[in-house]
DNA sequence: CTGGATCCTATAAGATACTG
DNA sequence: CAGTATCTTATAGGATCCAG
């Protein structure tokens, strides 16, 4: 009779205070496709201002999400990856992919109708 | 060369823009197990405030994901429940609540240990 | 090129009080 | 019971400028 409460709900409310900022759950699926360096990163996140990509990059490292590799080149020279355990929650998100690209076009009308507003996206916890 | 450019960068994009606020996930989830009256919701969501639950369910009625019945009793009665859209996207909500399930030990340890920080969660558009 | 440091604000979300 | 209406605030995120 102790550690039987947890501070998450449940599982998922657990996985959202890894990946519940906005750009988490994308920057990961990016690096599930390959390894990155830090500007391919910023163009394929686009939108994303560097500080914020930084901060998330960081957050991703600290929970042991992806690694940081700094060849010490001139001029700088960095790469980011999904570790092994990154790499099983790409896997587990990987059925979001599925269910939006099925139905994006759904999704896209309804948005683009209800006067493109813009997002919100918190989440418990962290 | 026209529908090819969507306003979403790939299908996690476009799902974010319907999960995206703070308690849709674990709404859904918690939808998934069985239809639910509002007090019902609002103590298994615990720490949203009424004004943000409501607004929350009512997006997601809007977005098609689930359906309230109104019963027009005295006192009010009202269920929430989810749509055929909505299972298929809790369906694929599952993963992510399996994954962390598993490693919720890992994740509340390094939450906890890292200053029990707050938790963002927003995400791209909506 | 890869960031660090600041400043700024939009807005999501929380708190409270009230109503049919 | 199931919301609505306000008010307030926290803070995530964006913009810019600077630096090794």
């Amino acid at each position: 009779m102790s550690d039987q409460q947890s501070i998450f709900t449940c599982g998922l409310h657990a996985t959202l205070a890894l990946i519940g900022s906005k750009w988490k759950p994308l920057i990961l699926t990016f690096l599930g496709q390959k390894s990155r360096r830090y500007g391919e990163l910023k163009r394929s996140v686009r939108d994303a201002s560097d500080k914020v990509l930084i901060q998330h990059l960081k957050e991703l490292e600290a929970d042991g999400l992806i690694v940081r590799t700094d060849f010490g080149e001139v001029p700088p020279r960095v790469e980011y990856a999904l570790t092994p355990f990154g790499e099983s929650l790409v896997a587990a998100l990987k059925p979001l992919c599925s269910w939006g690209e099925e139905n994006r076009t759904e999704i896209e009308a309804s948005k683009v109708a209800s006067r493109t507003r813009r997002i919100p996206v918190n989440h418990p916890m962290a």
